[in-house]
DNA sequence: GACCGCCTTGCATACGCTTGCAAAAAAAGC
DNA sequence: GCTTTTTTTGCAAGCGTATGCAAGGCGGTC
């Protein structure tokens, strides 16, 4: 119930309150001597300098506030436990606000976010509005997108290259003979989504041939399946391009449930490579976004803009690849 | 760039700071002009109270620190998500620590954050030292388990009823005419992979049935899939129970590569019931644990700690139901 | 109209820490 | 050994807010 004080440690190791602080701050000058009395004394009051003094005084409290949502989906929660283990590694740790479907919400959402003085702010599948925009640039707290982009210039962004990745899955999938491809989409009210629609209807033009279907999944696991349901009535897509993988085992599922076998009657190509698209029930050909270096870029993104006081937006998309697994078709077509 | 401050908005408004303080402190007393007229002030600069330093006066952060591991486990998203989105309808937050796998350096994270001044902690997944639980009870900071039990009685903690819940679903296994049963079970180092493997045991002598095996599946994916190819071989088991549901899936993906159908060939039964559970391609039976009670009751219980100083150590244990599906045969044996 | 009580308000202090400044101490230079 | 330079140290002033206390304002009662 006690809360020991740096004054305190002061007291029983003979010296001042600032000294005790200066033994407490890297980079504080200190002669040996008082180092080691401070630190005996500390010991055994069991002293922890308080975060959120200093971060009063300091101005920086080492805390990211991190707004994410669809956790459903794997991605998210494996690029949060990353994310918080880069972030942990530099002496950060991440406030987590668990954002509402709506977009004006979030907003309000960033408001409390920043009533908590952090120093950065992460934002994981959502999107932000301009007037926050400037509210964040207004406040000089740093905000950094990820997976998802932002047309206006206002922040920094990680993303895939998603448009000329879906344009590789969708040749891909040209390549492997099919000709009736069909794209589930991610929610069109995301750049991911979006980008990723683009880069298919890309590739389909460049090879002149007309998308079976193209519908919006919305991200949302029971779209999907029902647009399935819809692209299985009738004359049938030989192949499926879906927005995530997310939405990719909702489709595989409801291949199945149809009777059907994925990547023998219909290919089926989703997006992120989450851990489950590996295991053998799903076995699914994903273009892997790279998860590692787009946490690695986005935190250090922020610290750098949190140390130097960057204001220059960076936008970058990262590379990743297809992975190949039995979900879908490889081999030439048969006209061949 | 700018902090508005209390004082501007009191210089504005033309009172002082501390009227400014008691206009955004619930349950002070202000005059219906002075609010009007602050409420305008503060509208207009864009004040919002630094959170941080009222904490430091206050002594209450408003801030949650959740320790967790296991994300890969898709019933520890789910409850983090409960979690935040429960503890931000009450005004607080949650810092996130991810836990290494040690148990030693657990504690470690602790202190750190205990340095942020939470209001409590909430760890899931995670076990605690003792050394730690003094720590925390000699800081005054509430302590919660979640989804994991802790003999000594310094904490609180919320768990489902692990060890009836596994003597039901081993029961429903023998009643389902199975006599080969095979435990695949949760990490002997938690007290949920012990407690449930403790009523698979009861369940079996009380019909008096060997155990047709018994590893320790170690939560973890890999060890699962061993596991199985153990057991697999030679004579099989008719039926595994296994410890989480995040396991389950390993196995079945294990059965249908070694040519086996799951719910006919060998019934599986996991445990938590996590979304995925659901989904056609594994379609797998098991024991529900009730997420939602879960959180409703630790938010309860961390909150009334806080509130109420409380230190009595609740320990709650609640009941979940067997979810019937495909993975496991239901109809009595053809003995009968 | 005087008196009493209650609601508002401002003043001043405290929360636990960092940091600029100047004095003191130690180290270095000759 | 004395001056000059460098390092260490204590003092004190904040960081932005809440809150006890006393003074002021208001209405109500007789």
């Amino acid at each position: 119930m006690s809360k020991i004080t740096s004054a305190q440690v002061a007291k029983r190791a003979g010296v001042s309150q600032s000294a005790v602080s200066r033994v407490f701050t890297p980079g504080a000058s200190a002669s040996a001597k008082t180092v080691k009395k401070v630190r005996q004394a500390a010991a055994d009051l069991g002293y922890r300098p308080n975060v959120l003094a200093r971060a009063m005084v300091s101005g920086k409290s080492r805390i990211i506030g991190l707004v994410v949502a669809y956790l459903e989906n794997q991605f998210y929660p494996v690029a949060l436990e990353l994310l918080s283990n880069a972030l942990q590694a530099r002496g950060y740790h991440i406030l987590i606000f668990t954002a509402p479907n709506s977009a004006d919400d979030v907003d309000v959402l960033i408001e409390d976010l920043m009533d908590y003085q952090v120093d950065g702010i992460i934002a994981a599948s959502v999107s932000m509005s301009s007037p926050l925009a400037e509210r964040a640039q207004h406040s000089g707290v740093p905000v950094v997108l990820f997976n998802r982009g932002q047309e206006s210039g206002a922040f920094s962004h990680v993303t895939s290259a998603n448009r000329t990745a879906a344009r590789a899955v969708t040749e891909f999938l040209l390549d492997g003979g099919h000709s009736r491809i069909a794209h589930i989409a991610g929610w069109q009210g995301s750049s991911t989504g979006r980008d990723r629609q683009a880069g298919f209807l890309d590739a389909m033009q460049a090879r002149d041939v007309q998308p079976f279907a193209m519908v919006d999944g919305m991200y949302d696991r029971a779209v999907a399946m029902a647009c399935t349901r819809q692209l299985l009535n009738g004359a049938r897509p030989d192949a499926i391009f879906v927005g995530n993988d997310h939405m990719a085992f909702a489709v595989l599922d409801t291949i199945r449930e149809a009777g059907l076998t994925p990547g023998q009657d219909i290919s089926v190509v989703g997006f992120d490579d989450v851990p489950m698209a590996a295991w053998a029930s799903y076995d699914l050909t994903t273009y892997r976004q790279p998860v590692n270096r787009m946490v690695e870029a986005a935190v250090n993104l922020i610290m750098a803009q949190i140390e130097a006081g960057e204001v220059s937006p960076q936008k970058l998309e990262l590379d990743g690849r297809l992975i190949l697994r039995g979900s879908a078709r490889i081999e030439k077509a048969e006209t061949k």
